[in-house]
RNA sequence: GGAGGUGUGGCCGAGUGGUUGAAGGCAGCGGUCUUGAAAACCGCCAACCCGCGAGGGUUCGAGGGUUCGAAUCCCUCCGCCUCCGCCA
């Protein structure tokens, strides 16, 4: 989250963020909620204090008594503090309200946009940073993924939806292969050639995981949610690695020394996709369940922004080694995500349908260090260095469902078949080429 | 699932109702000494909140309770460890 100071001492200027990223206008309204709850609770936080310090004082005294035995006199100064108990039970009950209201206003406003995030309302505003490769065609032109793939017998989507019904899908044969080569060739691109430490975490997370990187509270109708408790807490299905990579850390102090640490991870992901019904309804565009390798860094808010552009880098090389027409785009601040101040979208050709995202590179400042307290101590600069907030990025490196679609409709050959991209043949036991089953 | 144990500062580890925000050690930082380093010795070293500041408050897994006062007593939950059972 902003820091609340910060809205305090200059609502204005985040107000001015929210117009930037186009946001309801209550949602500035909740800036001025905010400055007068903050008010509010710095009154009753000095008034309980003042009380509690007194109340300390007297306990003190109290316990001094009884050692010398003046019962009498302990006594009296009892009631006293009896009395001042009663205000501050008072003064307590009202902060936990105030502060209640006030966090929970905090963790639903955005993150701050960054000053060269260009304006603009959706995603026909992103301004295009640059282009690769030579895309085929004009959109709607080429052969969908769903023919192709349905007629090559390596995908299967009336099966699948016997088993979950849309929106879910089956791969067979080759295609499944082709799906867990890019799994593995994407997890070694990301440690041998970037250095990036793997991990495997879980697909389920508390609620706490999901509010620290900010799918919660405003996002939970994008999640699957356990019907019942795990482990004694709210739970739901990953919608993202980015989620319990991130989390890691959570409530840390890491050294300076540590970072950036920089982690690689390959999870599936669950996507309600409420909201999102007539779009992309037909095959593996969007789905309830996909596979993603993740991209995740933690760093200094000085080595933030040219670690950003590394990490879109290092996305990109996937899609260059891949032979897959892309183009990067900045995105504008109605199309920036919720925690992010800044977010480069990765797009990748695909003939039947034009540029779609298939990576998503995020800088989130401290804002989501501050909602999971995770801090790091700076030793640069001498001895007694307070702990400060960590920056966070992530970026998909890729989306594989995607990655395979965009080999599909890219690589299909005028005979039907679909040729494998060169990195991948390795990883296909020498695969060159995907042709019909019983062809 | 059953039984028992345990959870203290960056780490280890004392502490069972009253100057304990917390002994001691390690790590870290500064200094003395040294040609330099090591060793030795001296000193400093938690986070958060309110306040311009002085200062005050909170925090000993989490939440609730008892008390004038709780790291210390009671209850619930969570984590970790050991044994038994079950299981991929």
């Amino acid at each position: 989250m902003i820091d609340p100071q910060r809205i305090a001492d200059a609502p204005d200027e985040v107000k001015a963020h929210l117009v930037k990223r186009h946001e309801d206008p209550h949602t500035l309204a909740d800036v001025d909620a905010i400055v007068a709850l903050s008010e509010r609770r710095r009154e009753l936080i000095s008034e309980r204090d003042e009380l509690r310090a007194t109340r300390n004082a007297l306990s003190k005294q109290i316990g001094a008594l009884f050692k010398e035995g003046r019962r009498d006199e302990a006594e009296v100064l009892k009631t006293q503090v009896q009395s001042g108990n009663a205000r501050i039970e008072v003064l307590e009950h009202e902060l936990e309200v105030v502060d209640g209201d006030r966090s929970r206003l905090c963790m639903g406003l955005p993150n701050l946009l960054h000053p060269s995030v260009p304006e603009g309302k959706g995603d026909e505003d992103n301004v295009e940073i640059r282009t690769w490769g030579d895309p085929r065609g004009q959109p709607g032109d080429g052969e969908s993924h769903v023919e192709i793939g349905t007629r090559l017998g390596i995908l299967d989507l009336e099966r699948s939806a016997k088993l979950t019904g849309s929106r879910f899908w089956v791969l067979v044969g080759a295609g499944a292969r082709l799906e867990r080569a890019l799994i593995n060739y994407f997890l070694d691109l990301h440690v041998h050639e970037h250095g990036y430490t793997e991990v495997m975490v879980p697909y389920l997370v508390h609620r706490s995981a999901a509010e620290g990187t900010g799918q919660l509270p405003k996002f939970g109708q994008d999640m699957f949610r356990l019907a019942e408790p795990l482990n004694g807490a709210d739970a739901f299905l990953i919608p993202t690695a980015e989620v319990p990579v991130t989390n890691l850390h959570r409530g840390e102090i890491l050294d300076e020394a540590q970072l950036p640490l920089r982690y690689v991870a390959f999870t599936p992901c669950f996507r309600s996709e409420a909201g999102s019904a007539g779009r992309d309804v037909r095959g593996l565009i969007r789905v309830h369940q996909f596979h993603k390798v993740e991209l995740v860094w933690i760093t200094t808010p000085e080595q933030a922004e040219a670690s950003h552009q590394q990490l879109v880098g290092h996305a990109e090389a996937a899609l260059q080694q891949l032979r897959l027409p892309h183009r990067v785009v900045e995105l504008c601040g109605g199309d920036v995500g919720f925690s992010a101040t800044r977010c480069y979208d990765l797009e990748v050709w695909l003939p039947s349908q034009g540029y779609r995202e298939i990576s998503s590179c995020s800088h989130f400042t401290d804002f989501q260090a501050r909602r999971m307290s995770l801090r790091y101590r700076p030793t640069s600069e001498g001895k007694k260095a307070k702990p400060r907030h960590a920056h966070t990025l992530n970026g998909s490196g890729l989306a594989v469902g995607r990655t395979l679609v965009a080999i599909l409709e890219n690589n299909v050959q005028p005979d039907g078949t679909v040729t494998i991209p060169e990195v991948l043949r390795p990883y296909m036991g020498g695969l060159e080429v995907i042709a019909p089953v019983g062809a």
